[in-house]
DNA sequence: TGACACGGTGCACGCCTGTGCAGTAGGGTC
DNA sequence: GACCCTACTGCACAGGCGTGCACCGTGTCA
């Protein structure tokens, strides 16, 4: 297992890559954990080699690539237009940018996901199994989407304040909407800022 | 606007990236794109960080970065739970794993992106504006959404093949499914693999 | 108390890599 | 026909960077 060094300098080289392009040198790893000696670092990064968290490419500037099984991870996918677009779709001349989670909802600083269980907001397109992204706050508008917990509950509701009273909506008719009193245990985690949903291939 | 060519060595760069971690030097993209002498890559790479497709470092090897806006952009999301979950959602404590788009969708060889218009696919809880990941394929297996070129014009439609006649049904009770007989011009580009929304907050 | 693993230091070597400067072939335009 | 823009070629240079080798202090286990 490693250490909590090598766990440190692994997190360093992933924040580097996100911030810079490109992984660091050894010399760049070095100075940030004040090892003064090439080989200081490099007898860590032996160590995650061997445990699978990066892969080397010798004699190469920068050499430093995340494990293979994650080659792919953090990858963006490309844009190509809109569905409703008549021309035939075609990769090199329908080339409308990259589609990429951090562009789509800025810093991705206070964000976090969450699985959605039940089909409340199922008329908002929020289905079950979908991952809602969300932005950590405690303060809504109304009519935003809200992640919020009430009497130790979380659900995922339309908020919408009335005097000292909020209503939280459900996007489906079979659920009626719910009043909270300023006296319940009440607590907004968060607004909605986006949703995600993998298809599994049902015929697959 | 950029040129083709600036757009390619643009893709080459984030696919390198993807594939190893960082970004490649101006002799690999040469390489690559037979350019020999490493100012002609520096001409590309110059009108890629004026149009601020990329910034650079200078004197410094790989210096390729993302542009500055998109620094964070293929950062992980931190993925907390389920938000039926009851109980008080924290960071630190509910921790259970990171949200990639790459790790939901396996490789993005052959996966693209499309911005969704229209309401056909509503009960499936695909929306206007939403974003579509296709993955490339030109066959698809009952049930699946499809993305499909029907008398050139793209949509999104679930897939259900009928003998030598196709159906493609909308998920929106207003639509009436569409028969494709074996003459039409019809062609598959993709099944849908996820669904990718961005929620602007409507109070802000 | 001797051996061995851990976590380094220090340095020289040589390829890797970005940069600067000079030049050039083709196309457009005035 | 002169001039400019685009899209390069070619080369020299300096500093960046990984590698190999030698060595060392500390802990620990027998």
């Amino acid at each position: 297992m490693l250490n909590e060094r090598a766990r440190e300098i692994y997190s360093f080289i992933q924040r580097y890559r996100r911030e810079n392009g490109s992984a660091p040198t050894i010399r760049e790893i070095g100075r940030q954990f004040e090892i003064s000696s090439t080989n200081g670092v490099r007898y860590y990064l032996n160590l995650l080699e061997k445990a699978g968290h990066i892969t080397r490419t010798g004699g190469i500037s920068r050499g430093i690539g995340p494990s293979t099984d994650t080659a792919t991870a953090t990858a963006g996918i490309p844009l190509l237009g809109t569905v409703a677009a008549g021309s035939p779709i075609n990769a090199e001349e329908n080339w409308n940018g990259t589609l990429d989670i951090g562009d789509m909802f800025g810093q991705t600083e206070n964000l976090f996901a969450l699985a959605v269980r039940g089909d409340s907001m199922i008329d908002a397109g929020i289905l079950q199994g979908d991952y809602v992204i969300v932005q950590k706050q405690d303060t809504a508008r109304a009519g935003e989407i809200v992640v919020a917990c009430l009497e130790s509950e979380a659900t995922v509701k339309y908020y919408q304040p009335h005097g000292d009273r909020i209503e939280l909506i459900a996007a489906n008719e079979k659920y009626d909407p719910i009043v909270v009193t300023p006296d319940a245990d009440f607590r907004i985690l968060g607004t909605v800022r986006g949703v995600i949903r993998s298809v599994i291939g049902r015929g697959k």
